[in-house]
DNA sequence: ATTATGTTTATGTATATACATATTAACCTG
DNA sequence: CAGGTTAATATGTATATACATAAACATAAT
């Protein structure tokens, strides 16, 4: 016979139960669901497939779990948007577009304060500045003002970003482990918008960036989006 | 003797300590690694363990991991920024701010053809349309122009949002499922300028979100953040 | 040469079992 | 009855084992 009588329990198909119960409804917010030994039984599958199931879902924010306690319906399920930070290269080229870089400015500089605090840097010493402008399609994408502590990737001052740009150079030669991203909106200014080649006063959209390795300050980065950029997720 | 000798093998220190070695680039981006079994074998635990560990890693982005290909470490780490999507109320009380908003318009409308397209509607058909202001300390904080679904979810029409905001009252009521999210930067409109308390001209953060429940589209929002704001997260 | 076919291998998953750990609930004890 | 001790319990983790699956690779058939 056709009919794909797949019995088979697998931890998906648990999740996806699962998941379905608290979108209807069935569980609802603040519920006490049955514990995993139930679920096991009721699934016919191993209690360590019901915890896989769970686990992932509670990582989700859509369970919240504590021992002995049990497991619920999360009462205001955590929505998470996760954005993917993607070389800019790879997102232009991505979209079909020619790509181009052209670095306005590199000279040795005392940061202002607010980027010598996120380097956690003591205002004495001269690091690498850099400004670069990306480009798809030979018109303007994003301007990128960065900060490279070189003090700490002595490295970076022999390179020439002819063939990678400082974006790509450094996610090449650094390992970062973290970072902060703050997102906000400005009024181009005079010097922005000359830049971007878009109207004084126009709204845009601004990343700012500070990646660290192993508590090391590697690099604070502002990237000024040209007018009409939508940084976009889904979730 | 008072030396811990917690030999014992958890996948967080499997975890710990390829993480380690990826940082330090003693297994460089690009690299394969041991495939699991020896893995196991070095660190002393069972192949289960390790797989808990480096699928977690893989989860992460630091590792790509292919069957019979094996496992090796991402070449870009592909950085992922998540958001938590609070609710606005929360968002200005963990502020230590006083919490309130006010309506400004509450009618039944046809939206404009962009907010059509985002809900999937036909263009016949009028719904719900809220402009609201959130405040934090009194002071404006974000301005929302919402429209709700409300043949999906009519009973949004007899809510009077006096206690609970559309916000709210939407997360209390509706299990969302997943959305879409767009961040982007305008300048303010003499309007918007003059509900925010601000001037005409300067650069605000906008969040466009659209959000369904098992393929209905129930809300989409625009979310105009005061002058100043600033999303940020960790990574 | 090109296309099937099969073999090998590393990861992916399921299971039973055992024990760890956090936390609640019940029970003493003064 | 307060306060501390103990038992009960749900989740968390580790392990050995077994089999599933995808993909690379080798080999055979067209």
């Amino acid at each position: 016979m056709l009919v794909t009588d797949d019995d088979r329990k697998t931890w998906q198909t648990v999740q996806d139960e699962v998941r379905l119960r608290i979108s209807q409804r069935v569980w609802k917010p603040g519920d006490l669901i049955p514990h995993e030994a139930d679920l096991a039984t009721e699934f016919g599958c191993a209690r360590a497939t019901v915890n896989r199931a769970l686990r992932g879902l509670a990582d989700a924010g859509l369970l919240e779990r504590r021992r002995k306690a049990g497991t619920r319906v999360a009462l205001n399920p955590v929505r998470r948007a996760e954005f993917s930070i993607p070389v800019i290269r790879e997102e232009i080229e991505g979209r079909g577009q020619r790509y181009g870089y052209k670095i306005f400015l590199r000279e040795m500089r005392v940061p202002p304060p607010d980027v010598q605090a996120r380097l956690q840097l003591d205002g004495t010493q001269p690091i690498l500045h850099l400004q670069t402008l990306y480009t798809a399609d030979n018109r303007p994408y994003v301007f990128e003002t960065r900060w490279i502590n070189s003090i700490a990737v002595p490295d970076v001052l022999s390179a020439e970003f002819e063939k990678l740009s400082p974006n790509e150079w450094l996610v090449r030669e650094v390992a970062f482990d973290g970072g902060d991203f703050t997102f906000s909106g400005i009024a181009a200014t005079e010097q922005e918008a000359a830049v971007l080649g878009c109207k004084l006063g126009e709204g845009l959209l601004v990343l700012d960036r500070t990646t660290r390795q192993a508590d090391r300050m590697i690099t604070s980065v502002r990237l000024l989006f040209h007018p009409g950029y939508r940084m976009h997720t889904r979730c």
